[in-house]
DNA sequence: GGCGCTTGATAACCTAGATCAACGCGCATC
DNA sequence: GATGCGCGTTGATCTAGGTTATCAAGCGCC
């Protein structure tokens, strides 16, 4: 039972044994939404919200009706941690059809009086967060159009393919061409340009939800991509492979030593 | 002893009797640096470095020697916390003369250890960090030029204010056009002409490295500020003020109840 | 004094990307 | 089978902002 949780906080270094009994032991929910479907909204709490299947983004819209894209989130990945202590400053929706488990917001907070170990294991996921963002500051703030693309493709092919759901060079990716515009700051029609280069180039070509990587050495090199930049920040110096589904092979282990 | 950490840990929800004693007696050095020093780089740990005195940069540079800023650091802010798990993923510089305090990795992980509420504070620290951050992604991907210049502005004004760091309008920004093109995403000399738009029409100037607020209203509006984004996220309902130094009036405070 | 160096100011020109406007296609609805 | 709609595609045009260059003011330094 919630075993999927588990090796989520997991993959952030290990969790004591007292720790793993008590998430096993806490009721988890399941729901899922489709594409497009409000997970969570502006203002809520957390709930521990665990994405369990699909890929959903982060995001605010602001007043005018423009919407900025902050993150992606894979399967593992909690996403309603911004409302730990305060309501959420931005909504998660679905791209793609998607299963979520949630916890509710006071078997939560016992957790976290409880188990210091718990919370440790949120801190790191929570740093995790603030790193990938600041990959994307730098896309939005000093990056080409056509580079940005090529980093924001190649953390998507990334993740999957350390979470093992990404295979032959395609993998999911379930967004129309206004959300990629969203994500990345761009128009629709200038995404369409880039997109119609990367596919002449031979880099990368996404389809019907399908990202295809054609020549990954070349886009990354394009969109100058960091794969340590999505490591999961761990307490545990490099010790090899614990979950084979959570550990890519290069990703940095620290220690607070 | 160790006030100010004292007070910075406070105002994201009350520290507990044990964790305060714990902190005053804690250890900490007290270094200064000159305006465009270095005070923290890439893949150092963290030592609970906390800004004293000054105002001091987030920032990455990037192969090609450009620069992202990802954010501003003001009197009272832990700057190192990203480098609580792993090596810092950017660097920090200082922004005039800065004073900051700092511990030792060993003794901030013996806190962590020992005293699950200040790692609790840790954790919301973070959290409002990341949350400043989705702001200046929103700046960085949907707003223009003006507009983001604007709402940098509010920020460095609205910060110190709440450190009671500006009176009568204006308060210190020791920053040169750069900075605020690297900031900003934008070229120097555009954000020249931004300046000199805000200033022709009487909302904000900087000179010499004060910033004067000249019509609040319409910068903040011209800027699409909100104040709640910089507000610490506090696991206490609003109470009234606690510290008059660190208790701006319409934070809101939450609970995780 | 002159000599660098940094920073601010401004002008001339250029381009990446936005905006506007079509059109086509698949697909659901009636 | 018409009608709409979401999405991709493309061209034409516009503009926000980048690039390059020059000049002046301030300032430490020899």
């Amino acid at each position: 039972m919630n075993r999927l949780l588990i090796a989520s906080l997991d993959r952030f270094g290990p969790l004591r044994e007292s720790v793993r009994e008590r998430l096993s032991g806490c009721s988890l929910s399941t729901e899922t939404f489709e594409s497009g479907a409000l997970i969570v909204g502006r203002g809520e709490r957390s709930h521990l919200r665990l994405l369990a299947r699909g890929l959903a983004v982060k995001q605010t819209v602001l007043g005018d009706g423009a919407r900025q894209i902050f993150g992606l989130a894979t399967p593992g990945d909690l996403i309603d941690l911004g409302g730990l202590f305060a309501g959420l400053d931005f909504e998660v929706r679905a791209l793609g059809a998607c299963e979520v488990r949630k916890t509710t917001p006071g078997e939560l907070k016992a957790m976290v009086q409880d188990h210091p170990g718990f919370l440790a294991a949120v801190c790191r996921a929570v740093l995790t967060e603030a790193r990938a963002q600041r990959n994307w500051m730098v896309s939005l703030g000093r990056r080409s159009a056509l580079s940005r693309t090529a980093n924001l493709l190649c953390e998507v092919y990334w993740r999957q393919k350390t979470l093992a759901l990404a295979e032959d060079g395609h993998c999911a990716l379930p967004a129309v061409q206004s959300d990629l515009a969203d994500a990345l700051g761009l128009s629709v029609v200038h995404i369409h340009r880039v997109l119609r280069v990367l596919r002449d180039d031979g880099l990368a070509r996404l389809r019907n939800g399908v990202l295809q990587i054609q020549d990954w050495d070349r886009l990354a090199a394009l969109g100058d991509f960091e794969p340590a930049v999505f490591a999961p920040q761990s307490e545990i110096a490099d010790h090899g492979p614990r979950t084979p589904t959570h550990a890519p092979g290069d990703e940095r282990r620290g220690s607070i030593d």
